[in-house]
DNA sequence: AACCAATATAAGATATTACATATATGTGTG
DNA sequence: CACACATATATGTAATATCTTATATTGGTT
């Protein structure tokens, strides 16, 4: 129920087409969301039609014309209600950590390669996140609070390297 | 597609009722993977159907009888395959950092019961995973992955309550 | 006997997500 | 002009997940 939400959260800081909402999605929010091209589209349509949103066409002449999507006051309603109702926590779902549950199966090496992909793959996010552009400045609120959650994705992501430098070293004393 | 491979490790650790799986799921796995009790029987008569598990009616006097499920030789080279298979990162999906981010439109005090309502539930999530009471014991290699999936959740709550330290003096800083 | 709780399984309905494919416009390049 | 590529939107379909309800057995409690 939340790419609604955080539809409208982008769309209220911002209005703009469906193929926007994608990039923007995938550029400045992928770190706590994630969304489908064709989920973009289909979400869009349907808070237009709960009167959420509205669209209106606009002209381009070097692009093909957008629709160009804003929140409507029903929106903002919905979108400060969703803001300021009660957290519940999401269920977790980690494939990798799954695998290394049962990973004692696997030969030894094949365990060691599970962990270094993990590595590698935790380091490609890192990578991604510190090198996203914050473009504002400043001590403003909305500033302070997006920086934030960037700075939730980078902690984890040093954690999980702590862990795996720990998990690896166990592995080398458990394995002679 | 993961759920199904849960299951065949859990399946091919101790064979049991989907009842007692619905039960390990939520004990013993739900730091990583959860599941609905409709699903966890849907997964099963698909595992099955597939040819991956089989079940025998087994009657019990001082119960309802139960289906007691087992990993077939194909589910067993099914699990290994998916242990072995390259990892891909999961889309990550988190409703509280989605709020914060679009937080700022809110009272500076709802700000502060958010950011403390996600404490109270990461505290929670620790209290369960210190609780979780690791059966066996010895440098077992099961046991070493085992422990190191609960050492993972157990990090990452503390990560998370250390930057909830930080963002609360944040801000706490840029709110005068 | 009536009732409740735990054990045990399953199906119906809906919501969400993912994967693939289709279509069209405009720019730039060989 | 053919072609590739970015922009722009949309649908079909399948897989997954969630929410709800139904059913039956057994043991214990009032």
């Amino acid at each position: 129920m939340s790419l609604r939400h955080a539809i409208l959260g982008i769309l209220s800081i911002q209005p703009m087409s469906g193929y926007d909402l994608k990039k923007t999605i995938d550029e400045s929010v992928g770190h706590f969301w994630t969304a489908d091209q064709s989920q973009v589209y289909r979400t869009l349509t349907g808070l237009v039609n709960d009167g959420l949103a509205s669209r209106r066409t606009v002209a381009q002449t070097e692009r093909p014309n957008m629709h160009l999507h804003s929140v409507t006051d029903r929106g903002l309603s919905e979108l400060d209600e969703w803001l300021a109702s009660p957290l519940q926590a999401p269920p977790s779902r980690e494939p990798f950590l799954a695998r290394l549950f049962f990973a004692d199966r696997l030969p030894v090496e094949a365990i060691r390669e599970l962990l270094d992909a993990r590595r590698r793959e935790v380091n490609e996010q890192l990578a991604a996140l510190e090198a996203i552009a914050v473009p504002e400045n400043g001590a403003d609120l909305g500033h302070v609070l997006r920086l934030a959650t960037l700075a939730n994705g980078i902690a984890h992501a040093k954690t999980e390297l702590e862990w795996l430098d720990a998990t690896e070293r166990g592995l080398e004393r458990s394995t002679p």
